[in-house]
DNA sequence: ATAATTTGGTTTATAAAATAAACTAATCTA
DNA sequence: TAGATTAGTTTATTTTATAAACCAAATTAT
């Protein structure tokens, strides 16, 4: 009847990072600060779950002197996107039986 | 960019009770248990959350002699659960720009 | 008849999660 | 060189989800 949602993408903030970086691949954490409105301690910590999960990467580099840390997805974070908007569609749509 | 989402419909077991509603329009607690899978504790706790949001509607009444809860969903609940659904894909369409 | 079981829940306690506040460290700027 | 800004992390707090424990009535078995 109802496909479990995948608890870590269940999440707003979560589901807004990936849906980021679905769209443009790779994204810099102040610029995922800014179009989530998330505050840099949350963000920090969703972002480190999903690392954690193998749903994205996550690269600490420089630019110029300035630290970088540059948020990337994982074929397992896309798929595991796409099994949760399947399993979404699963509430979503009205039951005829 | 992101529409917020109504956290009181972003939950899986609340999720799942709004679908049944919208879908039949009126359940008994022991059906939409059933079809959710939940606990009883768990279902009473969310179906309430929705009572007081004032997304469903609670009547106990009796089936026979037995205790007969049955939910259905107000204009608001509905009404809230389709705005959730546009926010929904504020996350889930593929970003151009 | 009464003891055990089932039905239909509610209340309460616990575990997990989200979030913000506080903090660190380096760089830039006045 | 003092203060502000950038780029985060760590920690504490609040909120939420969930299950365990409980209650009451009805049914079934002995």
């Amino acid at each position: 009847m109802f496909q479990p949602l995948d608890p870590l993408l269940h999440s707003e903030l979560r589901l807004a990072i990936m849906s980021l970086l679905i769209s443009s691949d790779e994204a810099e954490f102040p610029y995922i600060k800014e179009q989530t409105g998330a505050t840099a301690g949350n963000l920090s910590v969703q972002v480190e779950k999903l690392s954690a999960a193998g749903y994205i990467t996550v690269e600490k580099t420089f630019k110029g002197k300035r630290p970088c840390t540059i948020c990337r997805i994982t074929p397992d974070g896309l798929k595991a996107f796409e099994t949760y908007i399947e399993a979404l569609k699963s509430y979503l749509e009205v039951k005829t039986n």
